[in-house]
RNA sequence: GGCGGCAUAGCCAAGUGGUAAGGCAGAGGCCUGCAAAGCCUUUAUUCCCCGGUUCAAAUCCGGGUGCCGCCUCCA
């Protein structure tokens, strides 16, 4: 089996070979921490885990870095804004980036640096640049000269005479060239500064990247992700300074997720509809939302609605209810991996093709309800297989993390206190109608459903007795 | 102005040359006292339009239309 990457690099699918055998590197661009994480840093953020956790599932040795951006015209905007400073600031939204992240099940990546860091590191290589002839410095600034890194555009697909440069924003006439960007900022009074040759300063955005990619990783490395607004100019300019300082190839695989539109608009300040990762999940359950997320192509724009999400919400009903169901047949879920499992490396292997992989996973789960239907002993044993491919496979999705009863369970709970209802109030009504239904009593055992229906509670006989559930 | 992407059923969404996955919604059925859950059947003679290549195209090529993204901080 051969995995195949889309290379943004090359705009197409490539077999993907590392660089050492059985071992891969990836960076991924992580947020600047001047705000609360949105959807769109949690499509990023979930597609690059589950690209982690599939490495990881093939056998691959993997060093996984993300960044945090945590030095920054935003940060030591906020910082006023709320009068307090930038330090506090990043460490603030740092620390709820993780609260986030964790209850979406996503892993830490082995490395999580900090752009301030790494200044020293960042310095050497704005030195190094300078001296290499990339890079000059302006009053207290230091420019990346584009001119001289004859392959600028090479990743967005530009060309430097193409572009319009001051269409949208002024020139800085002390640039040599309008698309020179800055590598290291002067300070201005009260903002955060370190010590350098240039005098007291902050990096320019990009360049931490590249001084932390490299010392960590190596000049070169395997797969360099992120969203695909970061293409230009982010990526390109990392390609620019790293190359240009190193004189060795930078990451080999380019990869870039695409976008959440929030009901069909894109997400925006100006339109006010960011959605914060935070209330989404008081909404949704954490892992309906990574199905969500995983059930179109990473590439592709998704559309963010209520109506999807609980859609998403139900298919994860579904896998739960195999769980479930499977655990209460007590049948022995194999080691081994089966048919499911193949399709699923197939899937992935195709540019991590999670949307076929979740109907291969809707497909084994109806195969596997068919068979515990059936209930023989080898149709149990079956599913039973299927299950355990299905668990497999979830887990690399970063879902079925819960008990199937604890799930359920917790659904209840929260539509319970989100309806106001009482536990025994309904547990009352059920066994009023649990009594009914056995004197034969079946018009007023209807009209208890119909009570507690409208109540918002679903009923289920069973063999072993009446449960309820909220709609 | 430059660069790039997308267009598949009511909705969402896979599918890059071999005769249309999957999910939601809808219809019918099995099961059930009735339901729910689960299962079964059914729902695109056809993949935005027009040409072309081919034995064969949703898939390749040319043209057109529509939508979207990037070129400014952004996942």
């Amino acid at each position: 089996m051969t995995l195949r990457i889309y290379n943004t690099l090359h705009r197409e699918k490539e077999t993907f070979t590392p660089m050492e055998a059985g071992k891969v590197r990836i960076y991924v661009c992580g947020p600047t921490v001047y705000d609360y994480s949105h959807i769109g840093h949690a499509r990023s953020v979930i597609f690059f885990d589950v690209m982690v956790r599939y490495f990881r599932a093939m056998g691959y040795g993997v060093t996984y870095v993300r960044n945090f951006t945590d030095v920054d015209d935003k940060i030591i905007q906020k910082a006023i804004e709320t009068d307090s400073d930038s330090a506090a600031v990043s460490e603030t939204f740092i620390q709820a980036f993780h609260e986030d992240m964790d209850r979406l099940h996503v892993l830490r990546p082995d490395l999580e640096p900090r752009a301030t860091a790494h200044i020293g590191d960042i310095i050497e290589v704005v030195e190094r640049l300078i001296e290499k002839g990339h890079a000059y410095p302006v009053d207290g600034d230091v420019y990346f000269a584009v001119e001289t890194f004859e392959g600028y555009g090479k990743l967005s697909g530009r060309k430097l005479e193409d572009m319009e440069a001051g269409s949208r924003i002024a020139v800085d006439e002390r640039k040599k060239n309008p698309h020179d960007f800055a590598l290291w900022k002067a300070a201005k009074p009260g903002e955060p500064a370190w010590e350098s040759p240039w005098g007291p300063g902050r990096p320019g955005w990009h360049i931490e990247c590249t001084a932390m990619s490299c010392v960590l990783l190596g000049a070169t490395f395997d797969i360099h992700g992120g969203g695909k607004d970061l293409i230009f100019p982010h990526h390109e300019n990392e390609i620019a300074q790293s190359e240009a300082a190193t004189g060795q190839p930078f990451a080999r695989y380019w990869v870039h997720n695409g976008f959440v539109n929030i009901n069909h608009e894109k997400m925006s300040k100006s339109l006010g509809n960011f959605l914060r990762v935070r209330d989404v999940i008081r909404i949704w359950h954490p892992e309906a939302i990574r199905l969500f997320l995983l059930s179109s192509h990473y590439r592709s724009p998704i559309d963010f609605t209520d109506q999807y999400l609980d859609e998403a919400a139900q298919n994860l009903d579904k896998i739960y209810g195999l769980f479930q169901r499977v655990e209460e047949k007590g049948c022995t879920l194999p080691e081994n991996r089966g048919s499911l499992w193949q399709g699923f490396c197939e899937a992935m292997d195709d540019d991590f093709n999670t949307a076929k992989a979740m109907g291969l996973v809707y497909d084994a789960i109806r195969s596997a309800n068919r068979l515990l239907d059936e209930g023989s002993g080898s149709s149990v044993e079956e599913a039973g297989l299927l299950t355990a491919d299905c668990r497999a496979v979830a887990a690399v999705l970063g879902i079925g993390n819960e008990e199937a009863q604890s799930y359920f369970a917790a659904k209840k709970e929260k539509g319970l206190s989100s309806t106001g209802l009482n536990a025994g109030e309904i547990d009352a009504l059920v066994l009023a109608r649990t009594e009914a239904r056995k004197q034969k009593d079946f018009k007023k055992a209807d009209e208890i459903r119909k009570q507690l229906s409208d109540m918002g509670v679903v009923l289920e006989d069973k063999a072993e007795g009446t449960l309820w559930r909220m709609a």
